[in-house]
Order: structure tokens, then sequence, then C-alpha cells
DNA sequence: CTGTTAGCGCCTTCAT
DNA sequence: ATGAAGGCGCTAACAG
């Protein structure tokens, strides 16, 4: 390896061109290959062979200066910490960054307009050749006014002004659930844990959580299934599952399922299954949503239907980067089917 | 607000000169603030007031490519997904940025030194200021070399050719949680859970768990203590917690208290207390560490000494923006102690 | 005290 | 088929 490091001097194109004995401009157009212009096969090899033997690197800010791209995506989300999924999104979105060559720029914003704003001049600033709006709660967002030279795609997000999103296909995802049920010969005596009406028209709760409900519903009715109690639950938080179920199995005898609309619930709800004396799954059976790392660790593992972040964050950036630039509509990812032993 | 998009082009600082009726490079210092060379208050006011009112933000590729400095530091990691922890340490830096007015470029690397070696140079390219080469599991990493003149801070993790590292104070770490027993008055009677000596000397396991166990130790003869048994667990996995403690439980009489290296651990302990019909804080008591999401999801919630990612997320920016370069040393950080339910 | 000049590294005409 | 020249936007070293 002639690897070594050089810290007197960045090599340059115009060092390179020198090496091969070439014009700046001929070395730059062999190694951007232009295909229109055809220089010799010879200076070709000689210029890639002198390129390869200095370990030339483009300067990127040169480059940005001139082209004004630069091989750069910005990445804004509403939260990065708070909730595991943003790495998920981020992960996917970093990985299909670097296999198409370029380099993310991640910036959190609260969801303050304010810091939003700021953000997006940041990376324009810095020329980056598209942005993805990522939110950690699918909803309608309100993004920054862009250039319309700037590309930008909305992951599970959507907006107005910005027609491409990515989002989860939550209705097939809902429909998967029952099928679950189903195939397990459970049709009835179903508890339906966190739909709440109400919460749903919040803007701040997740906009998909229709269309999963929709799923739901849609395929109960059509597999002739029926729910024998819903109990709606505003917070979505583990204790709130634990003492809604509490509350249900006092009040009678126990389901023989019960479908949670998140895997935090469903982690409640397990906790007061077990404190019953009821066994997962053969005196209920579970299955919830999100697959949480959570979903994981329960014992017995929960059977939940996935958010796919990666993939989600992995298709954003291959829109963004679509050669005609990010095709309008909305990208539904599939949501996978992670059986654990929560259902018989 | 005369916010408006301009699409068609971006103000530059010749425009903001011409309204000011002055030359650009006048421009340039006044708004660089540049103390030696005075220009006319008048100069100074006309400049500050043009370039409000035209919007003008820098175009940061002219300046990297005149200054090579950008104004961006780059993030890498081994892994961002796989754990909760990366958020937490990627928040943390970009708060710090963003305050010091700087953007973050994050790339993964999954450990691997060609993709890492990769990263680097991308970065590089882009004119960073300076990198952060974090590990999800304290550990000491080789990084690949970069120029003398680029800065660099270790997070969560020590090098030999890079002196600054930002990790976090297990002894101390280790030393509360052994206080905290001995605060609820409980001596003797104590479970260890997951220490391994074999373990410890796994390059893939965090090298600070080593500070956390000898906090625990001295703290334990310092204060009169006694662990009545100590059970090494190689993976610190929720199953793995919940069979050993099992196993304890089913051998003779509970332990007063179980001290966890970690929550995953606890929680597969709390479980298996749970199935044994032993109630925490009551019958066992329960400390860990980490202040895992589990942690807090958990009934009783559980008392555990955190892991303080962001803050040390912060720090390392702070550190590797510091004035003077990034000062040699191993900085720590104090491990808050989160206090819940799973102790009386 | 202020303005002009030069050039960072690259790419894209245009002229050979 | 190849090379020369100019300029992207900015700032540092110069003149005035």
């Amino acid at each position: 390896m002639t690897q070594e490091v050089r810290m007197v001097k960045r090599v340059t194109l115009t060092d390179v061109a020198r090496l091969a004995g070439l014009s700046p401009s001929a070395a730059s157009m062999i190694l951007n290959g232009r295909p229109d212009t055809r220089l010799s096969r010879d200076a070709h090899d000689r210029v890639l062979a002198a390129a390869a033997e200095l370990g030339y690197r483009p300067n990127v800010a040169a480059r940005a200066l001139r082209t004004s791209t630069s091989h750069t995506i910005g990445f804004v989300s509403d939260l990065v910490a708070t909730t595991r999924f943003a790495s998920g999104l981020i992960k996917g979105a970093l990985g299909a960054a670097e296999a198409a060559g370029h380099v993310v720029l991640v910036a959190e914003t609260g969801g303050e307009p304010e810091r939003e704003a700021e953000a997006v001049s940041a990376l324009l600033d810095r020329q980056v050749d598209g942005v993805i709006f990522a939110s950690m709660r699918a909803r309608e967002i309100l993004v920054p006014p862009i250039p319309s030279s700037v590309r930008a795609v909305m992951l599970n997000a959507t907006s107005e002004t910005h027609v491409c999103s990515v989002l989860p296909d939550e209705e097939t995802g809902g429909q998967r659930a029952i099928e679950l049920l189903r195939d397990a010969g459970i049709h009835d005596d179903i508890l339906l844990l966190g739909y709440d009406a109400d919460a749903e028209r919040d803007l701040f709760r997740s906009a998909t959580v229709a269309a999963r409900v929709r799923g739901i519903y849609d395929t109960m009715a059509r597999e002739g299934m029926s729910f024998s109690r819903e109990e709606s639950i505003w917070l979505w938080e583990p204790d709130h599952g634990h003492d809604v179920t509490a509350r249900v199995l006092a009040s009678g005898p126990p389901p023989r399922a019960i479908v949670c609309l998140n895997d935090r619930l469903a982690f409640g709800a397990s906790q007061a299954l077990g404190e019953a004396g009821l066994r997962v799954p053969d005196d209920v059976a579970l299955v919830s949503f999100d697959n949480d790392e959570l979903a994981a660790y329960l014992r017995p593992g929960l059977t939940t239907i996935g958010l796919p972040h990666e993939a989600m964050g992995r298709r954003a950036v291959e829109l963004l980067l679509a050669p005609d630039g990010p095709p309008p509509g909305e990208h539904l990812v599939e949501m996978p089917v992670v059986i654990r032993a929560s259902l018989p």
C-alpha cells in the first residue's frame, strides 16, 4: 500500500494532469467520464493511472462552487433521540447514500419552525443536492420554502408543498395482523386496544394510524370476524396498556386475543396478563404493531407488524437521487410481519 | 417578512457590497468581524443593513475553497441503528454543533475498516473542520490516519493515535449504585449479576465495564458490604438475566437485592422474580446500569445509573471546537443516578 | 482608512 | 483530439 497520509498538501487535479502529461481539463473530462468528448485510449489510461498513483480525490468544495452540487444530501428530522425509530430511518438513509457516493448532513429541529428554517438554510448554504424531511410520527408537516432547484422528499410524513413522500403501508399492515389471528383460528372474542377516534384527529398523532385501523376493520369484516370489546387509549404507553388491560380482566372473563395498536401497549398488556396469572399465547394471544425493540425482549416474544424504518430511509434517498428527480406520489413501504411466540 | 424565496439566484457578497456602495472585500471584512482593519462605523452599518435586507448567506463551498474550513464536523460511528445509545450521542453532538453554528455529517461504518477509511475520506473531501469517532460500546478503536491539521476526538472510545476522548465516568457510576444500596439499608445478601472476567478481556465488550466493576467492588469494600453471590453472564440480554436469576431463585432463598450490570439483565431478572412470586422492591431490590428505555417501562420502574450519552455527544463537539483544539486526555462525563421504584 | 487584485480547485466553453 | 481561458464566491494580501 502506498496509501500514506499527505499532510503537506492535497493532491489536485493539476497534479494528476501534470503526471499524465495532459492539461487539467483533459484530466477532468476523463475522470468524470464525459462520454461525448473522446480522448485517446492512451490518455485515458495515463490519467487513471496517475490519479490512482497519487491517490487523487476531487475537492468537493471546489466542485460544489463550480457545479453547485456537492454529493451531499440533507436529512432534517423533528426528533432524533426521543424515538428509536429515528435511527432506523437515518441508518437506511445513510446506507443508500453511501451506496450512491453521497454523504448525509443530519439536522434536528425538535419540530420548531425557526430551528427548521435555520437548519434548511444551513444545508442550502452547503449546496446539498436534496433534502429529506423526516418526521418521527407520520404526519403532515410544514416545510420551509426551498428553491425549486433543490430536490425534496418527505419521509414518514406528507406535505402540501412537496409531493414525494415515503410512508409505511399501514393498511396492508393492519390486514396482516388480522390474517395472523385468522390463521391461528381465532375469529372472535378479541379485544382491540388503543384505537381512539378523537386522538386520531390530533395532528401530533401519526396520520397513518387511520390506515392501520382501516386495514384492521376491513379485514375483520371481510373475514367475518369481530371484536368483542374495544378500549380506546389516548397515550400509547406501557402504563396505560397495563391499566386498561387489568381493568378489562377484572371485569369478566379474559378475551381470547388482544390486538394492540403498538408494542408499548402490548408490553403493558402482557404485564397485566402475567399478574392475572394468564399465559401468552395459550390463554390469551397477542398481536401488535411497530416491532419495537421491546417486542423481542418480552417473554414470550411478541408477534408484531413492524414499521420498516430502515427500508423507508433507504427508499427516501433512492427516490431523492432518482435520475429525473423524486417521482411524485405516496410511496408505500411494506410492513414486515415479525413472527414470534405470542400467537398460537 | 420580506423572507421570500429567491430561486433565481442566491444573493452573493458582491450584491451586498454593491448595495452598500462598497467593495466585496470591505463587505467581507465587516461581515466576518475582522477587528484589526477598522472600517468606518457608517460602512459597517451600511453593509449589515444591506446583508439583512437581501437576506445574504455566505456560500459555504466558496468559503471552504478559500479558507479550507467548512463549519461542518464529521461524526463517524460504527453503528447507528443497532443500539439506541447511538442516537443519544448523535443528538448531543447535533445540539452542540448547532449552538456553535456548525452542521454535522454523519457516517456509519459498521466497524469495517474499509468503510471507515472511505467515510473519513469522504468527510475530508468536504473539508470538515474536525471529526468525531464514536463507538457504541466504549472501547479502543483504530482510526484511519488523518492529516494532523484535522481535529479529532474519540467519543465513547479511546485510540492510541488520537488522545482526546470522552467517556462515561463508570467508576463513580459503580460507586453510586452501591451507595444507593447502602442508603436503602441493604448491606449484605446481595447478588451481582453479569460480571464476567473473561468477557471483560473481549475487545468487543465495552472497555469501561472494568471501571464500572472496580467502582462497585471498591465501594462495597469501603462500606463493609459484600456480595453473597456473583453470577457471571457473557451476553447481557434479557433472556440470560431471566434464566440465571431463575436458577438462583430455585437453588435457595432469594437475595435481598440484585445488582445487574445492565438494564437488559435487570429486565430479565425482574421477570424471573415475578414468576417466582417475589415482589420488587419489598422482597428483592434491584439496581442496574444504563437507563435504557426499558428501565422506565418496567413495573415498578427500575432505579439505574444512566449512561449520559447526550451529554457525552455534546461534550465531544465542545472539545472538538475548543479554541486551541481538543485538549488531550480522557474526559469523563458523570453518570446520572435515575431513581425509580426498584429500591426501597 | 478604503479598494483592488489575485487565486483557492474545479469544470465548461471555446479555439485550436 | 486536445489545450487555454474564464469564472463559480469568497477572502487575504496588497496598493492607494
